[in-house]
RNA sequence: GGGGCCAUAGCUCAAUCGGUUAGAGCAGCGAACUCAUAAUUCGUUGGUUGGGGGUUCAAGUCCCUCUGGCCCUACCA
């Protein structure tokens, strides 16, 4: 196997927020393949820097009255640590606010120009002239000129639907400053991609280099028609570089920021005695490999080989693109408490599983995975603790302190066929193809327990005539969980580690799962893994909930007190379980108006009912029974507002006929709870 | 508004170019076992492949349509 050369790149997390668990799917996903790629004895080299550029980090510093640099060394600082929480190694951590960053970006400007990509154009940007900065339609707001609803963002009508430009929103005002922002004309600076329209086609066509669904998707989204030119530079004020011949301009943050990743390349080679012109000049021997997130897969399917390519530099051999996370089936969410941090998940739950757990759901696709709570303490117990753990929990302790067997004993043929497993799994590592390879693992693992269960090394144990094939049963249970130690240990470093301890013997190549240990001693046995439980996930998830709650603002601040405070007790909750989900449209069948009750009765020969006469306004009312007579005197009710179902199918009743329902909560008899609306809410209007 | 991706067992996923009777793991159920962290082994239940239509000798797979979910974007793509 000839040894390559291969420079690998997660995208750069922006400086503006925390590590949570949905980025750590591509960090996990590409530290594995690195890993992986290391334990074939490859040359790879895994870099990454923070994103620190653009309007989101410089707004940030004003608010918090510090500098740009500050907030983005702290932010660098827990990223670091986040990352290092979960094994994930990176061989270089920079940042796009270097001189390494900012000389590289020159360098790839003035290729650019040189070829005559590059053209000026005026574009009209809303500016707010109280923080003095150009703003993004989204920090608009303003009342939408169709409608007339308030508060509705730059771009269009969360009410009525309709798009409009800022520009056409009545009173608009700034999310920063609340100034009413004006319309200024500044000149930037475009990439005419289009001039490099054929490339850029053979580029992403040519099935080497992406995924089958994304060509497809850039072929027939954007590659069909003319390319339009990319505005990369933004006007002062901009936390960026300055464009050195165009004073006042500032490269757009997605200009830099893939640049990065040849600046951090940099840092890793001037520690390391090496030339980065031998990892990212088109004549470089090394392969590149970028892993993102399937929401920027336009910035480095098409802008940034397009910008490497005109540069003279190297292209990527692939660019891996990965789908989102979602938890419990739905996108991650701060009041469900499923947007959850790096550092909440690491207080609560070891690392190593979670990487596992990705492992075990990722494939080479761009479909989203989902974190399942359940599945995922069933996965992590059942597979890991269960399986594999467990081959040397009921192995070990017979051997400790005493050798391996100095032959390899007759085990069927278990092992070899183990090891000629191998290239098959190191071809799906290569593909990315986790999920697949996690399984075949496993399949390992229920063999060799198989094993340990037809010799039955606790029935040996009871012969001392036995002892030696007590040591051989044990020699070929720890091999071949040793072997699947190797096969994991891209996924799991730390029990690669562990068992390295345990037997006394390096793991540092994927050949170590080829030929089995003999005559080496086994240390003492301590539990590799601990089992983890339910409770310790919803631990994590309300830590989740609080964290949003701390740090959402005063609405939030208000609800986490609240909850602390009240306590309410889950009866109610749990007396009369959540029926079945139902849709907006289910919702909407059912018209709920607000209604007073101007006339109610004692019913003569009823006993649980009242007879109440509704208004709706307008003359309009509703006679209806109400089986509220246990808790509420007839004489108190009228006059009150109350929620009636106004559309509800009209019943004959043995007193007459009811026509609608009114809503209350409780379980009936005193315990009857009639809804109103807040003060303001008059008859007839609808409930939403 | 425009575009893309997805929907398979209770859950999470497979199924090569359209080709046998749609397969695994987990959960469930029934046994065995007791070395092991309530671990392991054996057996077993479970599917009109989201709905409807079409192409084909043959459709989970291709086409149309509807429903639901997700993502990107809204002439700075």
């Amino acid at each position: 196997m000839t040894s390559r050369k291969i420079l690998v790149t997660s995208a750069l997390p922006y400086a503006n927020g925390h590590i949570h668990i949905g980025h750590l799917v591509e960090y996990i996903q590409t530290d594995i393949w690195v890993r992986f790629q290391k334990l074939r004895g490859h040359r790879c080299i895994y870099v990454c820097a923070d994103d620190t550029h653009g309007t989101a980090i410089m707004i940030r510093a004003r608010k918090e009255g510090r500098s740009e640099e500050e907030v983005i060394a702290d932010m660098r600082e827990a990223h670091i640590r986040d990352f290092a929480a979960f094994d994930v190694e990176f061989d270089n951590y920079g940042s796009t606010n270097s001189e390494e960053n900012r000389q590289y970006c020159h360098r790839m400007w003035s290729e650019i120009r040189k070829a005559g990509l590059v053209k000026e154009k005026d574009v009209e940007q809303l500016y707010d002239p109280v923080a003095g900065t150009f703003l993004a339609d989204r920090f608009v707001r303003g009342t939408c000129p169709k409608c007339k609803s308030p508060d509705q963002p730059g771009d269009n009508c969360s009410k009525c639907g309709t798009t409009y430009t800022p520009a056409e929103l009545i009173d608009p005002k700034s999310e920063h400053s609340g100034a009413t922002p004006e319309i200024r004309v500044a000149k930037h600076l475009f990439i005419e991609l289009e001039k490099i329209h054929s490339f850029l086609n053979e580029w992403t066509q040519s099935g080497e280099h992406l995924q089958p669904e994304v060509a497809n998707y850039l072929k027939g989204h954007f590659l069909g028609d003319d390319l339009r030119d990319w505005d990369i530079s933004r006007p002062a004020p901009y936390f960026g570089f300055e464009i050195p011949d165009s004073p006042g301009n500032y490269w757009y943050v997605w200009f830099d920021a893939p640049i990065g990743y040849i600046a951090s390349t940099t840092q890793w080679c001037n520690n390391n005695g090496e030339n980065v012109d031998d990892w990212w000049n088109a004549d470089s021997d090394a392969e590149i490999h970028h892993f993102i997130g399937k929401d920027i897969t336009y910035f480095h399917t098409l802008f940034w080989p397009g910008m490497l390519k005109t540069a003279g530099c190297k292209l990527p051999e692939k660019v891996h693109i990965h789908g989102f996370l979602t938890v419990a089936g739905e996108k991650m969410s701060k009041s469900k408490g499923t947007f959850v941090m790096a550092s909440t998940y690491a207080k609560h739950l070891p690392s190593g599983v979670l990487r596992y757990y990705y492992a075990s759901k990722l494939g080479s696709g761009l479909d989203d995975i989902d974190l399942n709570l359940e599945e995922f303490v069933a996965k992590i117990n059942s597979d890991l603790v269960g399986k594999v753990v467990n081959l040397a929990s009921r192995s070990a302790k017979f051997v400790s302190g005493a050798t391996l067997s100095e032959a390899y004993p007759d085990d069927g043929g278990l092992f070899a066929a183990a090891a000629a497993k191998g290239e098959e799994l190191a071809a799906l590592y290569e593909a990315c193809n986790y999920n697949a390879a996690m399984r075949e693992i496993m399949a390992l693992a229920d063999k060799a327990n198989k094993y340990v269960e037809d010799t039955e090394p606790w029935v040996l144990r009871k012969d001392p005539t036995k002892a030696d094939e007590l040591r051989d049963a044990c020699t070929v249970a720890l091999n071949l969980f040793r072997q699947i130690v190797v096969y994991l240990a891209p996924v799991l470093p730390e029990l690669a580690k562990q068992t390295e301890a345990l037997l006394n013997k390096p793991i540092s190549s994927w050949d170590e799962s080829q030929s089995p240990l003999t005559g080496t001693s086994v240390s003492e046995f301590h539990h590799l893994m601990k089992r983890i439980d339910d409770k310790q996930v919803q631990q994590m998830i309300e830590e989740s909930k609080e964290d949003n709650a701390a740090d959402a603002g005063e609405t939030a601040a208000v609800e986490f007190h609240a909850a602390d405070t009240w306590k309410d007790a889950g009866d109610a909750l749990g007396n009369e379980p959540l029926a079945e989900e139902c849709t907006i449209d289910d919702f909407v069948k059912v018209d709920l108006r607000v209604a007073r009750i101007i006339e109610a009765n004692h019913v003569e020969g009823a006993n649980k009912l009242l007879q109440l006469t509704l208004s709706l306004g307008g003359g309009e009312t509703r006679n209806v029974f109400a089986g509220i007579k246990a808790a509420y005197d007839p004489e108190t009710l009228v006059g009150r507002l109350v929620i009636c179902v106004a559309n509800l199918k009209p019943r004959q009743m043995k007193f007459g006929l009811s026509q609608g329902m009114v809503c209350a909560s409780g379980g009936g008899g005193k315990e009857v709870f009639l809804l109103s609306p807040d003060d303001g809410a008059v008859p007839g209007q609808r409930v939403h």
